[in-house]
RNA sequence: GCCGGAGUGGCGGAACGGCAUACGCGGUGGACUCAAAAUCCAUUGUCCGCAAGGGCAUGAGGGUUCAAAUCCCUCCUCCGGUACCA
């Protein structure tokens, strides 16, 4: 018996693999097209740990077995290799970003290579290549072309430990989404994508995707459809003109109680509205505003709210009354028209407000028809409108139409649909990105540059200065142009873009990565997209996934792909925990990296672990216990293939026994790795491989049987453990060059009819007994049956049961 | 607060109306060994019982059903997201 040693498989496996050039994109034109992509990964400098392998063993499986089951499969990978990271370093060693990628996406695809995560690497794609982002530069005009991308000058997110501006989905919850450190807020021109012109179809659309609900829902509440109604206030000014103010509710149903307005500090009109008397303080409040970081503003809404009365008065133009106008900062500048009606009876937020500052506070809602009173706490709840004039007596719902609808028709207001979703801030201060290719020129503003790509020049340092400015700006030879619309002198613009949007149409250069003209062949991209499966981490919900639809709908409009979603089935893996609990991170010293554990256990242990060790989608914790398992069962599979088979007089109820058992198996492992159930998928060939080993010394009674077995339970295994079952395969002498090519078991039904089945006695519903009948009994039969087992008679001690159950193949209750 | 997801042996988990605890880890006893590792065999929810057998168990409490971990209602806990969005 040869002893069992998996670097050898390794050493022997894995070049003859690349020399048959086993992972290439399908090419059969009788086959269907399966396109199975992971998240663009950014080449860190740390490599890949095992929790990566949560996501890349599990793609490699379903792409293996689709190619078994004859399927064209496109399986690539690449490197979304601009970015921070390599920025950082490089600015700390000076070693250029373009040299710390090349090293670090060695060693990313070193490390997959090592537990044969399967790739077809001529595709492979660099974002931060020249023939790549002239693409996304190319993207960016497009966009620009369609009035899809535009220069403004305003306050920013800003992350001050990572000298850069986010975008709204990158400092969600005033956090920075790289470093986790809080943001501050920042006045430069940036370049923003409209994606609010979109907001609607980024929302409809999710209905039809087959994507996790969680994700789904973060990204329904991150565009934040709401209705409601603008309703203008006009506002005496202090120099006697009338100011015309717009505010936006989703409450109009409550305006007969509104009692003061308020402004956002950051209101465009707020110098206007505040009288000479009020000035000075004004101004001190908004010092005061301004000192506070946004994370400070946002995070406590519990906090004691802060204003100050503008001097100025605003006409309800439904009571006709005058109501005075105050600023305060828990009103938002960026959401709606910066402005609110106050309603303190019913908005919580009001109510504290008017509490504080001794504002009246009216009811103008009943709930359930009965007024409750709203000195202690507004009531948010809907009712029957009190105190409203004429619309006193309608419900809060009707209100909501007929006082827009009212509104409207007097010219003061109408039904209103907001998004909270904002434009998407692309450009980046930094030099390690894609150039803006855009030429600024006094005499024709911004002008694109079609001459792609814009180069990224070489520059003295890469380091970010606090100018605002891009490292780019410094590189004066580079930045002095000419306008290519009049010649004269122009400036290119030294901002880059943002690494988001080079990965929102990555999965559509994979098509055809080789294109020189054009971004992508229409005719692959027909072919392959949109991705049928696409595999990553839960925390790119609403970043990521959102900018990639949203190019996509773009690409759309522009008639360059004929489908509006690009992402068919989307499956998110669980995180990994390290062994103490906590996430891996190389400053808590507790990554477990791929490469100790091949070493130690091989690859085909490393990966049925992963997918062994718990659900997909599960938040899971690394075990070396765990993986022992696997490694074992890896070894009791190869002890189990070196038995030899002794002749025997043929046992037909064993023969029967492994044809049922395999076609079972069969069906679990082909069901349960097509629906991402691979926990469950190895747990049955356990079971199966366990069956096996306990009949081995008969096997010579089932000769042909157990050979059919041996064979098949490979091919099942081969996805999932492709070293042992090639290196079998071949000991065995079974046909062709590999088993990575050969067919997928194909389930025999008949075999998973049996003779006789076990059927389950219950009396009151608690089990009693168990019996063996024919599978074709009937109903009548098991409960006589049933009835006269004399454990059974023993409990019913004669008397007549009022009621059988019968559930055929399964069990019986019965009810005395 | 709101939106998602989850609570099952000592542990990871399985079953998602029909025999709870598959599979694996760990534990215990044994075989092999001078010994250990590796491997193999047996056993392993809990309580009562010598045993046969029985009682109790899927976060808590109700309900529907012949039958509930699974469906419905109320509540608790944990994880993730989000939060002064008018």
């Amino acid at each position: 018996m040869d002893s069992f040693d998996f670097r050898d498989m390794e050493r022997r496996w894995s070049p003859f693999w690349e020399r048959m050039n086993l992972y290439a994109t399908g090419q059969d034109p009788d086959s269907p097209n399966f396109y199975c992509l992971d998240y663009f990964p950014y080449p860190s400098g740390a490599g890949l740990s095992v929790g990566h392998c949560r996501n890349y063993i599990p793609t490699d499986v379903i792409s293996r077995k689709k190619r078994m089951a004859g399927v064209n499969v496109l399986h690539p990978m690449g490197w979304d290799a601009f970015g921070q990271p390599a920025e950082e370093y490089a600015i700390k060693t000076g070693i250029h970003p373009a040299e710390v990628t090349r090293t670090n996406t060695d060693t990313y695809r070193r490390q997959m290579k090592l537990f044969e995560a399967g790739y077809d690497w001529s595709r492979e794609i660099d974002s931060s290549s020249p023939d790549y982002y002239r693409w996304t530069q190319f993207f960016f005009l497009l966009l620009f072309d369609r009035g899809l991308a535009y220069q403004s000058d305003g306050f920013q997110m800003y992350c001050p430990a990572c000298r850069i501006v986010l975008s709204n989905e990158e400092a969600a919850g005033g956090v920075c989404w790289r470093c986790s450190g809080s943001v501050t807020r920042k006045r430069l021109p940036q370049w923003y994508f409209r994606i609010t012109d979109y907001a609607q179809r980024l929302l409809d659309d999710l209905s039809g995707l087959d994507w996790p609900e969680g994700i789904k829902a973060m990204q329904r509440n991150w565009i934040g459809r709401s209705e409601g109604a603008e309703v203008v206030f006009p506002v005496a000014l202090p120099g006697g003109d009338t100011l015309n103010m717009p505010v936006y509710t989703t409450r109009i149903d409550t305006i007969f109680g509104a009692t003061f307005c308020v402004m956002a500090p950051e209101h465009p009109d707020l110098q206007a509205v505040t009288t000479p008397e009020k000035r000075a303080e004004v101004s001190s409040y908004l010092k005061l505003v301004a000192a506070r970081s946004d994370t400070d503003r946002q995070a406590d809404t519990g906090r004691d709210k802060t204003g100050v009365f503008t001097g100025s008065h605003a006409l309800n133009p439904f009571t006709g009354e005058k109501i005075p106008l105050w600023v305060a900062d828990y009103v938002l500048g960026g959401y709606g028209t910066a402005a609110i009606m106050a309603v303190p009876g019913h908005d919580q937020r009001d109510h504290d407000f008017a509490k504080r500052f001794s504002l009246p506070i009216l009811e103008v809602i009943a709930p359930e028809g009965v007024p409750r009173g709203v000195d202690e706490a507004a009531t948010e709840a809907d009712g029957i409108l009190i105190n409203s004039g004429a619309f006193s007596g309608l419900s809060s719902d009707s209100a909501r139409h007929v006082m827009a609808e009212h509104a409207r028709e007097k010219g003061f207001g109408h039904p209103e649909v907001r998004f909270r979703i904002r434009d998407w801030l692309v450009s980046r201060q930094r030099y390690w990105g894609a150039p803006i290719p855009i030429i600024h020129c006094a005499k024709c503003g911004p002008v694109p540059d079609r001459n792609l790509p814009v180069l990224l020049p070489d520059v003295d340092g890469f380091q970010p200065d606090e100018s605002g400015l891009s490292p780019l700006a410094r590189s004066t030879g580079w930045m002095k142009t000419t306008c290519p619309k009049c010649g004269g002198p122009g400036e290119r613009e030294t901002s880059t873009m943002a690494g988001f949007a080079c990965s929102s149409w990555y999965f559509l250069r994979f098509a055809s990565p080789g294109e020189k003209d054009r971004p992508f062949d229409p005719e692959e991209v027909k072919k392959w997209l949109p991705v049928d499966m696409y595999v990553g981490g839960a925390e790119h919900a609403v970043m990521h996934l959102i900018y990639a639809r949203f190019f996509t709908k773009v690409m759309y409009d522009a008639g360059m792909v004929d489908f509006t979603e690009p992402f068919t089935c989307l499956k998110n893996q669980g995180m990994l925990l390290s062994y103490d609990h906590q996430k891996m991170s190389k400053s808590k010293g507790n990554v477990v990296t791929p490469d100790e554990v091949v070493e130690k256990y091989g690859a085909d242990a490393l990966r049925l672990y992963i997918l062994f060790m718990g659900p997909f989608e599960a938040e899971l914790e690394w075990s070396e216990e765990g993986i022992s398992g696997t490694y074992r069962f890896v070894k009791r599979i190869w002890k189990l293939f070196q038995h030899p088979l002794e002749p025997a007089e043929p046992n037909p109820a064993l023969q029967k026994e492994i044809r049922y058992n395999l076609a079972k198996t069969v069906r679990k492992v082909t069901e349960d790795i097509d629906s991402f159930q691979f926990n469950t998928a190895v747990a049955a060939l356990m079971e199966f491989i366990n069956f096996m080993a306990s009949h081995r010394e008969s096997a010579g009674s089932a000769a042909a049987e157990w050979d059919a077995a041996r064979k098949d339970v490979l091919v099942l295994l081969a996805p999932m453990a492709p070293f042992i079952a090639e290196e079998l395969w071949h000991r065995l002498g079974y046909p062709g060059e590999t088993i990575h090519r050969a067919q997928w078991p194909v389930l025999k039904e008949d075999d998973l009819t049996q003779d006789t089945v076990e059927i389950a006695i219950q009396v009151m519903g608690k089990l009693r007994g168990r019996m063996t009948v024919p599978s074709g009994a009937d109903n009548g039969t098991i409960e006589a049956l049933a009835l006269s087992n004399p454990r059974i008679a023993e409990i019913l001690a004669g008397a007549k049961p009022r009621r059988v159950i019968v559930v055929p193949g399964s069990l019986v209750n019965i009810i005395p």
